[in-house]
DNA sequence: GTCTATACATCGATAGAC
DNA sequence: GTCTATCGATGTATAGAC
């Protein structure tokens, strides 16, 4: 019975390595099921269809980030450490599911057609919320800019922390820590509310309307 | 003869965009062919191959993205100038050809297979090295900060920029101009040399070396 | 330059022996 | 629970008539 569920997971890890590196369309059953070690009429004794195992890497992936972000918005941090925290808390879930991280910013589209988006869409729209909350109090506190709307703020942080799987190496000599600490500094500095006095040195840019 | 230049382009304009919508492998040569209203079979008197079709879209719009940072760069403008300039030249971009822009941003994986991938990477670096050279000029005369490495600092910015298409409207409320220039205000203030005077209000998260 | 027809490979998934 | 064998659908690309 621990050998069954050993199969089971070690479908679901090969599966995830293989269409984080070649795509999900280009990720064959077959293909799969080479990699384990079986035949790929096996693999439908433990999965109804190919979808279904990208489906679980899925929730199993959007669970955990909610999990862990739940506890950062329970620590009652300031926004600007929380904000911290988040950033912090991405790049470790991205590190540690690095496979599952990949899919979900590469296979939007085809997730869309999934049977099991709506659960997708569901714990995504969470996720987001938590971001918002978070940027939303420190607006309101006056910590944060409000000239910039906070909506936009997140999706260029989080785009910013959230693809740097695609160039950051965790292994490397600039650490994860090293890149939290660098975009918390960055993003914060950027949105933090001035101290009402100088802001030389920088064109705001303030265009046409 | 013009007819068939026009048959040509109808083919790339098609294609870029149901391979934007869709995925680049989820997009049949039957149904490019169906949406230009001839038979697949007829597609191959254009192309040689349905690659080459996207190659085509991603080759001329990589030269597009060339030709105008060319330009900036030639401005001479101050580094958080240029910065501006790029910001908002790829933000017109992102909006003047939103299908080859998704293209390249979501199918790197496939990209990578293909025979002519040695020409997108080529240009591709081309591109690079504008971003890196305004940031290190920026750096170099002390208006921009050289605590965080400017290799990351192009990386964070870029994302934020290009992937925005995946959720800013040009035609909606929140105009192209004024994504520019918050952008511009955010990633230029966060990345300003302080005045050396206060930094107060924001914790700069220096944790362990 | 387009259409008809089809070759040839490969896909996800199934059925039944073991 | 795995393997053997295969079905049916669908993919890219080609050949030759018009």
């Amino acid at each position: 019975m621990a050998e069954a569920r050993d199969r089971r997971e070690l479908i679901l890890s090969t599966a995830a390595e293989m269409v984080a590196r070649k795509g999900l369309r280009a990720t064959t059953v077959r293909a799969i099921a080479d990699a384990v070690g079986v035949f790929s009429g096996s693999l439908y004794h433990h999965f109804p269809s190919k979808d279904a195992i990208v489906e679980e890497v899925l929730a199993r992936y959007l669970d955990a980030i909610r999990a862990r972000y739940a506890v950062v918005l329970a620590s009652g941090k300031d926004p600007a450490a929380c904000l911290h925290e988040l950033v912090v808390t991405s790049l470790e879930i991205a590190e540690e599911q690095p496979h599952a991280t990949a899919i979900y910013q590469n296979e939007s589209q085809y997730l869309r057609e999934l049977p099991g988006f709506r659960g997708i869409q569901v714990a995504a729209a969470d996720i987001q919320q938590t971001w918002l909350q978070v940027i939303d109090t420190g607006v309101a506190d006056g910590s944060f800019r409000h000239d910039i709307p906070s909506w936009v703020f997140y999706r260029l942080i989080r785009d910013a922390v959230w693809l740097s799987i695609r160039w950051h190496r965790p292994d490397g000599p600039y650490s994860t820590q090293q890149l939290a600490d660098d975009v918390t500094s960055l993003f914060l500095r950027g949105f933090a509310m001035p101290p009402a006095t100088a802001r030389a040195a920088v064109p705001t840019a303030a265009s046409k309307a």
